[in-house]
DNA sequence: TTGAAAGCGATACCAA
DNA sequence: TTGGTATCGCTTTCAA
């Protein structure tokens, strides 16, 4: 039975250096490729490494080296809304392609779990961190600010952010949907989506849409499934409940294109004809929309090269290039055919 | 100018520790809830590390206390595919709620990707790792068997794991559906997924899907795309190149929902009923498939269950109490409309 | 080209 | 109830 190197049981530097027959500093320099030694010492030492099965403890290196670590925090709201597993996808591909790992943070959307994350991924001396949202507790702001590490926020485009930001204007998106619904004729118009306790991105939406649909003469009646998930079911139910408080409604936008396919079924099964009977319009543009036969009218953002990007910008930053520290990377209109086009 | 205190310009303990007279240890012991310190000095110090908006550095805990970390390393193959999301959420929120941090890792699936991934991921001491898929590279499994932490394979059934394992019983998944279509009186079925270049869970549905067709008295004639993901336009195109080389095709069944609705999509194009005129199965029953018109055949599997249930196991064998090692956490046939029901 | 010693920020252990 | 000292695995710094 082999003693016990370390508390650890696990393969050191200094084990390695030991059996190499050399200092753990040299041990180190041939490990960093950092030069400085001879070609017969670094064959030695990688052989050692190899037959030991040595892996370094980069906790080890950060502590040490006073170097920020290779890991990126990365809060999303939820992974069940595909079109956040698509921005942290392109978030997690480009950082790994730069030996980048990212510490994933689920927030659910509410500021405090934001918070109390914040709070433990900064004890762990990451590199950076990618926020989706540009609202954050007063008391995130402060260990934001504090941690003098680069942040990217994401999903809002933010023309003042904490650091950098990369993202689309999200009241514009709204506004442009209702301008193009009343282009399409459209004057009592429903919108179905979930709580809006907080501002956020959805709400920011909502007030576009409304100064665009109001300003062009029109109404609109709004739906807000408390304290649910921008789901499918939700988007069922609301519609059910809009249709239910409010006659006349000739079409209805939805938080997301989730919630919109809800209510489409809703109102197939009810007998209703779409777009004839009633104009349906989502948001976000999911993939699957691409291949239905009748497509949703929706607004497209690019979420993967949203994260792409916001992975780019922290990327750049950490190797101390410049960075124009605020990007919008827009959207278009789905006209779609869900609602009718006059 | 405030004189930097050390090289990381962070508040430290020692600071706090200064400020409020007292030495690192007590400091230490009031952090820690530990007990044996007076409530006048606990005052003390909470005071001093709320006015220095002091967070401790966990890399110099789990160095100094040999604990390890709270991360938990995840690989997952990638986010674009709805199911695999799911898994990481149920993954995430569970682990999340007991005080661990997922660190991810997007595979691609490929074993060597997985194998770099598991190289990095050690390096950071993590607590655990909960991997997809039950096939890894030799040094992989080498890696895994020398780190001496926990580890859950989740996906497919694996009755002899490294450690630990929940999943199902893919084959036998892929064998119940092709008794169904079997059942359902199809005989010329198609084939349509993506390469199989490795062992892996599609293909164990595959190889139980041709047992029981060709077990029933039917033929399958398969369809790869090769190279490409398991999508929605893979699933359009494999389906065309399918029926174009293939007379006589009375139903496929697809690697998965998305594939399938692809598919779905060519063939209502091409005016051919469904399922009137060729019937079309998937697997994994997207959320989506609850809310269209016509259900899609499918085999249902609770994701979001499956990854809290790893997260579970994880979180159990760190608490050091008893876990069932292996867990099948089976799946179900969602019969649909989308084929022909004798 | 190589090595010895100090130190990163916390905790364990022992002493007071 | 409190504090001093050694220590974790590695890198930085300085000396040889």
């Amino acid at each position: 039975m082999r003693e016990k190197p370390n508390k650890t049981n696990k393969v050191s530097l200094s084990e390695v250096a030991r059996e190499a027959g050399v200092s753990k500093m040299t041990a180190s320099r041939v490990l960093r490729e950092e030069g400085g030694y001879s070609e017969k010492t670094r064959a030695l030492v990688m052989q050692k490494v190899d037959e030991l099965g040595y892996l370094p403890n980069r906790l080890a290196t950060v502590f040490a080296g006073d170097q920020s670590s290779t890991f990126v925090g990365v809060s999303i709201p939820e992974l069940g809304n595909e079109v956040f597993a698509q921005v942290l996808e392109g978030i997690d591909r480009q950082l790994s392609t730069f030996g980048h790992q990212s510490v994933l943070g689920l927030t659910q959307h509410t500021l405090k779990d934001e918070e109390d994350w914040i709070r433990t991924v900064l004890s762990w001396q990451p590199a950076g961190l990618i926020l989706t949202g540009r609202y954050h507790s007063p008391r995130a702001i402060e260990m934001l600010k504090n941690a003098g590490i680069p942040i990217v926020e994401i999903w809002d485009y933010n023309s003042s952010p904490l650091d950098m930001s990369v993202g689309i204007n999200h009241f514009d998106s709204g506004f442009d949907m209702g301008r193009y619904l009343i282009e399409c004729g459209y004057t009592r118009i429903g919108y179905v989506g979930t709580s809006h306790d907080a501002a956020n991105a959805a709400s920011s939406r909502l007030d576009g849409f409304c100064k665009a649909v109001e300003g062009g003469g029109g109404l609109v009646q709004k739906q807000l499934c408390l304290h649910d998930t921008a789901t499918f079911y939700p988007g069922f139910y609301g519609t059910e409940q809009l249709l239910a408080s409010q006659s006349g409604i000739e079409c209805i936008f939805y938080q997301n294109d989730a919630m919109a396919f809800g209510g489409m079924q809703y109102c197939t099964a009810k007998g209703m004809q779409v777009p004839e009977d009633i104009g349906i319009a989502g948001w976000g543009d999911l993939p699957i929309s691409a291949v239905l036969k009748r497509r949703l009218t929706s607004m497209h953002v690019s979420h993967l090269k949203l994260g792409k990007i916001a992975a780019q910008m922290m990327i750049s930053r950490l190797s101390d290039e410049p960075v124009e520290p605020v990007k919008d990377i827009g959207f278009h209109l789905i006209p779609g055919s869900t609602v009718r086009n006059l």
